[in-house]
DNA sequence: GTTGCGATGTATCGGGGCGATACATCGGAC
DNA sequence: GTCCGATGTATCGCCCCGATACATCGCAAC
């Protein structure tokens, strides 16, 4: 327990965040939230659940579901933010350094950009960037090393891995010009611009190797 | 123990297949072998080779490192295949089945690929297209849910994802064209074909969501 | 009207694999 | 002569996933 890389502790007090909610309905939205980022199960869900609880950042209250309904069955128990857990979660929103960057945290902060602050927006933007960037230089030694060396189809593998972390730093590129743009210019958009995609119709990368979700069983 | 999807077993029989080697080599091999895929450590690798030990498909070598060397210490434990262990790994080139093709084993079949039947090549390549198109359709139909109700950068997260997953389909399309022809038209070629880029030079998409490796510390 | 089934709902257990860590030796730079 | 980074072997804590087990609800089929 307690250890935790945060990004679901963080997920969880972002949507608690909005509204009080239960279990079931939590995980769903957590994983429309990561998009193919991540999914989550109850397996890693409920124990968080529990850690949150006993630190205080979450209450749970048995719901009257229905206000009519009888008392004593039907539990549905749903879990709430507390002041510490508001408190918790701005930490969180504000932190600007590496670790919001680093490939597990990166997409929990993203998904929590329409709450962030533009500055700090920005440079987690360009910290991933430069991330990704490392990553490139890495790759293309190993490419170079490893080519005449390692079966065709090692080669394509690697090819395509290089290739989608190139367009991943495409995107990048794209949302921080976005982003430069809204802050410097006009003051104060609602989030994004328009996203007029400037030429290419497709750019982005990120993917999912752990396992999409969305359909249970 | 044992349970081990597979996948990491897999890499190491493979790799073992043509040259004993010792830990360190071996994990350098494996993590270039599977590209962006996927990257194991030694508290994967050196548990995962105890069982192999165990079960009999690899043995342990102490190797006089160099001829000349003086017996003693300078330890350097060789992995090498034994006959079982040859017979496995064919049993697992020959896997053509819906566990081929699931997210966490096509990366390491498709390496293999070079030692691959071409009938079973194509099967798991069409196998893992279709899995991907039918997760396709989730992907639409959440962000056609969630649209209007999930933060603007949420979306854009999503909308990411699914480009992604749409560009692995397409890269999965051009592999499939090539195979088609290098199987019917010119009955054996090497491996794949010169592989011409069709149009557009960026296609891809696997990218990794864990962790790259390659620089230790 | 009852039978069945899929969605809603809560919860735990086993264990795979990662990150950190601890050592030890080698070759070369300074 | 010594410091440092690469080579090398190995383990431990623990996060999180997948499978699994229940229980209830609404609703359609028969």
């Amino acid at each position: 327990m307690s250890k935790r890389t945060g990004v679901l502790e963080f997920a969880v007090l972002g949507l608690l965040h909005e509204t009080p909610l239960h279990g079931y309905e939590l995980r769903k939205r957590l994983n429309a939230l990561l998009g193919a980022f991540r999914a989550f199960s109850y397996g890693s869900l409920y124990p968080c659940l529990k850690d949150l609880l006993r630190t205080g950042w979450i209450v749970e209250d048995v719901a009257s579901d229905a206000p009519a309904a009888l008392a004593g069955k039907r539990s549905k128990i749903v879990y709430k933010l507390t002041a510490e857990g508001k408190e918790r979660f701005q930490d969180l929103l504000g932190e600007s350094g590496p670790s919001a960057w680093e490939d597990e945290n990166f997409g929990v902060h993203f998904a929590f950009f329409g709450r962030t602050d533009a500055a700090t927006r920005l440079r987690i933007l360009e910290g991933r960037r430069s991330r990704l960037e490392e990553r490139l230089e890495g790759f293309r030694a190993a490419l170079a090393r490893t080519r005449e060396r390692v079966d065709t189809y090692t080669q394509e593998l690697q090819r395509h891995g290089l290739e989608s972390v190139e367009r991943e730093v495409r995107w990048l590129n794209e949302l921080i010009d976005s982003e430069r743009q809204t802050g410097s210019a006009a003051g104060q958009h609602k989030t994004v611009p328009p996203r007029q995609r400037t030429t290419q119709p497709g750019t982005t990368g990120v993917a999912g190797s752990r396992g999409r979700a969305t359909n249970e069983h």
